[in-house]
DNA sequence: CAGCGCCAAAGTGTATACACTTCACGCCAC
DNA sequence: GTGGCGTGAAGTGTATACACTTTGGCGCTG
């Protein structure tokens, strides 16, 4: 009888199940373990532009900080090197990424592709609620820029993006984007010459505004441009000469 | 003296720096340890329909058939879980996913955003080159569809996609679109009711030549018909009446 | 004195040990 | 006979132990 356990438990779950049932109702997501933690430790402080690129990533030094062992440290250790944050050289140990420039033209060039679909149907699906969830957002942006709180600013400019994508339901959308948002963040703290803050968060306020009046074609005309921009601001010229980047892939042989 | 390392290398590379570049240089990618290759292992097994949807993977279980301890498994379990090919269930394990309804419709709309853009791309860059190669990509499906070959044609089906990703010289853009085709062939593999090999084959043909004749309006119209029809021919209608997905919902809780 | 090789310390890679959760069988009360 | 509850086997979660690689320094040699 393979549907038994079914409604067996809907009339009386067992105390596990119960459990995690509240787990998922009670809040987001359940932190399910410590490796979830030190995650977003990590990530945290990359994005925030507290941990710079190249910086070694000892396992024992964070055991030591989190007062976990290795096992759990390697766990998120190798998560972070999925989401391409962090460089994992077989027994040479964890360093945060440094991204060259070509992937960082990669990564502006996939966030065009999908935020451009994106952002054509939001303008055609997005209702007043969300949009004036987008206008509470930038309301966030706005102060952060204004009292020059580098590390939330930063985490809200790249917010705005995931959280559009949130907003059309599209929860592997939003997961993809937030990936590439994040990337985006530690290309930006390479990279970054003298991007203005206050620019990207005018632009986003041209996009929602282009959202409200529906004017879908303005809205993608308008995120692409606004990529472009964060892009072009970017120090991606080649800045080496040959023989730097010679010597420098020697280097990295 | 920073620099000097590089220098020193260049000239009078150490051993292990020169196992590391013969690595490199030898071949695609050196299989890092085991865990990849459970990875690689399950995968394939997976696309191949080899390993059915809610499957129980028990950690020791694949432990012994690869002959390494559990910790190798863990890591390998914890990628396939973030590929979303495997639930992880704190404390009851790891199964083969049994993606949502739902989540089959994301995929597929995101894959149609990547994918479009992507192809108007190709048809404005790829080479002659690059048209025989997709020719010649062609030429195995038709083989491995008229052999009735259903694994291998699962794969190069699939492939397709993936090989046209490669052709741009975007390496993000690539690995993203092989997770999402990879979570495209599970899904299949739960929903499809009588898909037709020979009409996804027909189609890729049809895009190739779109490619060719440098027609990116119609090979952009071509692939989202293509995806369309992939999607159309799952039975992702509401099979389950309300009371059965109530007790659905009552079984996962 | 420069260069080469060797050795020890540090750090990573894998395996194993142990604690804790889950699940199913069986027992007991009703 | 049915339903609830405890108990033990199976399996997962974390920590620890140990082997192996890397690396930097020291002395030796030419």
């Amino acid at each position: 009888m393979p549907r038994s356990r079914a409604s067996l438990q809907v009339i009386a779950p067992t105390p596990a199940a119960a459990r995690r049932a509240r787990a998922v109702a009670a809040g987001k997501r359940q932190t399910a373990g410590a490796t979830q933690r030190i995650v977003e430790s990590i990530t945290h402080a990359i994005v925030e532009r507290r941990l710079m690129p190249g910086t070694k990533l000892g396992e024992q030094q964070i055991a030591d900080l989190f007062k976990v062992s290795r096992t759990l440290v390697r766990q998120a250790l190798n998560q972070l090197s999925r989401d391409k944050l962090i460089v994992l050289e077989p027994a040479r140990g964890a360093r945060v990424a440094e991204p060259s420039v070509e992937e960082a033209r990669q990564v502006f060039e996939v966030r065009n592709m999908l935020e451009a679909a994106m952002i054509r149907r939001a303008a055609a699906q997005l209702n007043p609620a969300q949009i004036a969830e987008l206008r509470r957002h930038l309301d966030d942006e706005r102060a952060a820029v204004a009292r020059t709180d580098v590390p939330g600013r930063t985490r809200l400019l790249a917010d705005f993006h995931v959280t559009l994508a949130g907003m059309l339901g599209n929860g592997v959308l939003a997961d993809l984007l937030a990936d590439l948002v994040t990337r985006s963040s530690l290309i930006a703290l390479m990279y970054q010459s003298a991007h203005s803050a206050e620019h990207s968060f005018e632009e986003h306020v041209a996009i929602v505004d282009a959202l409200e009046r529906r004017d879908a074609r303005a809205a993608v005309r308008l995120m692409q441009g606004h990529l472009r921009h964060v892009e072009r601001n970017l120090k991606l010229d080649p800045r080496t000469t040959d023989l730097e980047a010679a010597l420098r892939e020697g280097a990295r042989a």
